[in-house]
DNA sequence: ATATCATATTAGACATAATCTAAATTTTTC
DNA sequence: GAAAAATTTAGATTATGTCTAATATGATAT
């Protein structure tokens, strides 16, 4: 990955690069899965054991509140991370808990009526169902 | 709210109507909103303190496995909590994390190329933004 | 009505995910 | 190079949810 994009996308959100911060974003960047950020902290440190868990998260934050990067809550469990890079919509496995990401396509927006006051920033797509993985011909029970 | 539809939702998701779940399910028909687990447990041991959280959890899991109750996970925050009445989308506020229906339309659904192997059961659509209280009038900072 | 038994409840311990604190460090600015 | 601002850190703390194993109960068949 070019580390010339990753420095580029951490001063587009106004984020000092940061060797600790630098080596989050890179790993989204080259990951292109949904780890949750334990995975993250792990991965980043087994490459370059310097950056605690708590930057972890506070750089996850940064990264998101930049918009940078995506959080996927996902019911009882841990939140997973995305880089933003091209517009997608997410799948969840309602077995496994894995995220994947989906062909992105518009989706027509509310009438304004139903809006009321409400300031929609964005709109998103949720699957759910049965990943490859576990759909019926792996699914154990 | 009628306490024999409460009743036969139960029995629909093959559930046994104890005082505890009866409770939990009457309350998520009739508050309408979006509590999480733990205002849940609140409000019925308030009317009638014999429910232990553990049991409330319980038969919050139970009651989504049936179907007829909708979990609602939010980034950094706890679960949220509504009986599925009628079909709906959900607004989802950045600032408070409070969670509101939006009207029911239909979403086209992805290529059957973009599926491959998943096997799709629902699909939902969020919105995110900024709810009316937390709108630019009222933002404090 | 009563016995039966799978199902449900319970208190409290435990687990997990994430945040906070306050001191130390690094980076930027002047 | 001094001062200010942002970042990092280890570990404590909080928040949310699950587990255990003993006890109780609702639904069913008799």
């Amino acid at each position: 990955m070019d580390a010339v994009a990753i420095k580029r996308s951490l001063a587009g959100g106004r984020l000092r690069c940061t060797p600790q911060r630098y080596a989050v974003m890179a790993f989204l960047m080259e990951h292109g899965g949904h780890p949750t950020a334990a995975e993250i902290f792990e991965a980043v440190n087994r490459v370059d054991p310097r950056s605690s868990r708590a930057t972890t998260y506070n750089n996850l934050r940064d990264l998101v509140k930049a918009g940078l990067v995506r959080e996927v809550a996902v019911e009882g469990r841990a939140a997973r991370f995305d880089a933003k890079g091209m517009r997608h919509h997410h799948f969840i496995c309602d077995r496994c808990g894995n995220v994947e990401d989906m062909e992105w396509y518009d989706v027509p927006r509310p009438t304004s009526g139903s809006l009321g006051r409400r300031i929609v920033r964005e709109c998103e797509l949720i699957f759910r169902g049965l990943c490859t993985k576990c759909g019926p011909r792996h699914a154990s029970r």
